[in-house]
DNA sequence: TTGAAAAACGACACTAGTGTCGTTATAATG
DNA sequence: CATTATAACGACACTAGTGTCGTTTTTCAA
């Protein structure tokens, strides 16, 4: 009637496991990875890994939901600490603090890509994949609606619509740099292009 | 020393073949589609099918060049029949003849999406993904190239990015199109206001 | 009509990967 | 230090799918 290691441990060994498989999944993608592929990135045998997870699909969703939560935090910050400015906002939420756009991209894009389109088929991962691109949208469009009711954008275009551009247009920069190869991908002067594109949209001035 | 099937009985097979095929990517996507799946729903022995496809991979690149072909006859085709109207030859390498966005998206887009993104950490399927991608790329460009020489298309931005661009988007619908209930797409709508940031962008008017 | 070239067939052997389960090692507790 | 719950292990059985190959069938030409 005891627990026989910490918490602690169990909560290190995870987020060992969790770092690894990440690693993993950037160098061999979603699908070609194997769940032996985890076990020697994390040094951890099979029924180790087991323990934690069940599947990859588990394991993969757990490495989602980490990061999810922690951008979260990271929006929600920005949120508050609201600068008066819904333009600066809606820049920091899809680039980041910096507000501008670089040459770097989340390096598990394509994998993500990857994990959403071919789980489009199965009943519960679409229903996942929906939740999340929904939430992706969310996101934009509360800031462009706060920023259409204060005024500060203009409302020529839907939010939603508007928000839907936003995550298309990252998607297919993500898709480009999943394909290209690194030296051909221009993804700041794209984003920059993309930056004027929504100013005109919201009628923002340059 | 005689040929024991005509080269029409050959070809028709093989057509069937491919549209069977066809049908199995569009319900089961790439990655889930089997040979197996494509020798039933062309009703094929399994040797019959590996007779003229050694294997998925070449399957679903056979269907790709067909599309390919056709499709670059029709550009040919509206390119030389040049309207003298760049503007207008853009929206029809976009949209097709009728130039006008729809809510209709080639059911083959997902699945070729997954082709793409699952076939990056193999190099001869990367080699052969980049290929397209830059094709892809090129077609808009040199129809925006065109523009602006001629003058008809402001030369703000560059044909390249501009290109770029174009592709992105389209992928980001594809990608939503694959995700999302069908519903609750808005090809339309979102095409629509590409066009309009098009417009700025190529400073052509209303 | 017959013979031969090759198209079509389908059983088979093989592989890569999965998830389970009985066993062993380990660490907290009394 | 002994006990014991359970974390960790790794061999194993199982599965889904692939590509091959010897056999049968078909088609055309002589």
């Amino acid at each position: 009637m005891s627990p026989k290691v910490s918490k602690e441990h169990l909560k290190q060994r995870r987020a060992k496991i969790l770092e690894a498989a990440r690693a993993v999944f950037i160098e061999h993608g979603y699908e070609r990875a194997t769940m032996k592929h985890v076990m020697d990135a994390a040094g951890v045998s099979r029924g180790g890994l087991y323990q934690y997870f069940s599947n990859k699909e588990e394991l993969y969703e757990a490495i989602l939901e980490e990061r999810l939560s922690s951008e979260y935090a990271n929006i929600q910050n920005v949120l508050n600490m609201s600068e008066g400015s819904y333009w600066k906002l809606l820049l920091k939420s899809i680039f980041g603090d910096d507000m501008e756009p670089n040459d770097e991209m989340d390096e598990m894009a394509p994998s993500n890509l990857e994990f959403f389109i071919t789980g489009r088929l199965d009943e519960r991962r679409r229903k996942y994949g929906q939740e999340r691109y929904q939430l992706g949208i969310k996101v934009y469009q509360d800031v462009i609606r706060a920023g259409q009711e204060s005024g500060e954008f203009s409302s020529k275009y839907s939010s939603d619509i508007l928000a839907r551009s936003i995550v298309a247009f990252i998607d297919g920069l993500a898709l480009e740099y999943a394909i290209l190869p690194n030296e051909d991908v221009k993804l700041k002067e794209q984003s920059n292009m993309f930056i004027e594109y929504l100013r005109m949209a919201l009628g923002v001035e340059g």
